[in-house]
DNA sequence: GGCTGCCTGTAACTAGGCGTACACTACTCT
DNA sequence: AGAGTAGTGTACGCCTAGTTACAGGCAGCC
């Protein structure tokens, strides 16, 4: 039951001041939802009262009932589907709806103006450096190995050599760091410490109360869901696709060039198997 | 701007109260929109002038000047679905479409007797080799990753160094194999070599055409989309996830205790952040 | 141990909210 | 033509909203 189904209803009962009051509420359904009685009855040119009895007419006790109505509908049309899939049952079930929502989410924290702020620093960068905690260890891999193909200096920080490797970077240089809760100490600490030399800082993180997110003004958040025991890296490995993607498109020939002289290096090398009659062109 | 941008910005500069006031607004950013200083105030069991300090520190004039903000924010939101759609032409959406899909075929492609199947050679192996081409790299470190936590002997074989590490492969092995077209001629002579020996092999590729698909009867079929001009790893990671609890379920107790060792270790190792910005000790 | 900060909650104030009673206008019906 | 009725605005009361000033409490520091 909408808000237009409700005014269609009583309709033929409007008064002409009422009739005003139905056509604005009907343009725009947020002025109910935030606006005061006084808001409406001045947009309406017309007086308090008019507004409440309009709200007892539409069967509300009042303008605040009708109100509190309003802002449970919009409510729900804003809350993403993780409520409403949440009652299916049986383990991969679950698992699955998990994984859906947590894309759905992914796919609205990544709009295209933020992964074009998340990637220019990636493709201007002198070096990139790519830092991350365990469960994200996949979506870091995705990362090193898009971007090794469309650009040089790419280098995966391994724990074990973390200050060896850091220690030629610049403030010319990007540092990409996934990690999420629990946040691993040498994955944070190592951002910061970038961050304080001037390195620039992408953030892949799990919400803006993070400790990376502190660090930059080009971060994401991402939702993880968990598979069995264990946090899923499927967003994170989604996150770096897309940047990767996003990266080859800011880059355009430069990027191209590269991937195809990799391409003639692996046909010389053999790499590949040329088993299956399918000609594929993508990677 | 979005809040979560907002509260990034500050959020190492939170006091506890606030700390919990803005996790409260994160998770449901209505309670802003709709709700009155009493009513976050009672939610985040605290007072009403917390609240209002809240609205302070990031920058606005009182909680009356937030809401306003985040009311226009979600009018924007709520009353322009063209701006919202316009948002999703661009390339994203194709590439949304195509993971969309093939995630929804990787889950019927693994039904629960199918994981079931797979996972067994898993869980009783003595040891398990994990082998990948490129692009299904991120897949083999997720199922390493995940293995590793709940049995031991799960070794991740790099190109480099095959002959090396799989020579003391045996019949009591097993070995998961990522591939997909292009076949890298490593993986491929590899899972050759090791069938041969009778190390049993678990297959996730490309379908029956597939060299893999040959050596065994273990194996499944993953769809693979393109992101840009690579493709994507994400229903290799989601296959190497499901597996991983599908095997956790199948060993049971086992690997619930060796996962509890782990944490234990973790927390002697202090791996983790205990992270709270307010109190700044071991940093 | 006392002092000095910083957090946090209590209390009081002003303003503006909604709802209702009442009065005015205009139209209709007898 | 007069009375009644429906539609609308004015005036008032009560209440809760947001804000601010102030006091208690806790930790760290000389």
């Amino acid at each position: 039951m909408s808000i237009q189904d409700l005014i269609a209803e009583i309709s033929d009962r409007l008064t002409p001041t009422e009739r005003r009051v139905a056509a604005l509420v009907l343009e725009d359904p947020t002025l109910l939802a935030f606006g005061t009685v006084s808001d409406l009855a001045n947009r309406a040119q017309t007086s308090r009262p008019s507004i409440v009895r309009f709200a007892t007419k539409l069967g509300f006790d009042g303008y605040t009932d009708l109100q509190s109505w309003i802002r449970e509908e919009l409510s729900h049309q804003l809350s993403s589907p993780s409520h409403r899939i949440r009652q299916q049952d049986g383990a991969v079930a679950t698992i699955r709806a998990a994984i859906e929502n947590s894309i759905h989410e992914t796919f609205a924290a990544l709009d295209e103006r933020r992964l074009n702020a998340l990637a220019t620093p990636i493709a201007k960068a002198r070096n990139v450096w790519i830092l991350s905690g365990e469960t994200s260890m996949a979506g870091a891999v995705a990362l090193h190995s898009g971007l090794s193909m469309i650009r040089p200096d790419v280098h995966l920080v391994q724990e074990h050599s973390t200050g060896r490797q850091l220690s030629s970077a610049t403030k010319a240089d990007t540092a990409v760091v996934f990690d999420f809760a629990r946040y691993r100490r040498n994955s944070i600490t190592s951002a910061r410490a970038l961050a304080k030399i001037g390195v620039k800082i992408v953030a892949i993180t799990d919400g803006p109360l993070s400790p990376l997110a502190s660090l930059t003004k080009t971060w994401c958040e991402l939702k993880i869901p968990a598979v069995g025991p264990f946090d899923s890296s499927i967003p994170a490995v989604m996150t770096a696709e897309l940047l990767v993607a996003q990266v080859v498109k800011q880059l355009g020939t430069e990027a191209h060039k590269r991937i195809d002289r990799l391409e003639e290096l692996w046909q010389t090398t053999g790499t590949f198997l040329h088993y299956s009659p399918r000609v594929n062109r993508t990677l």
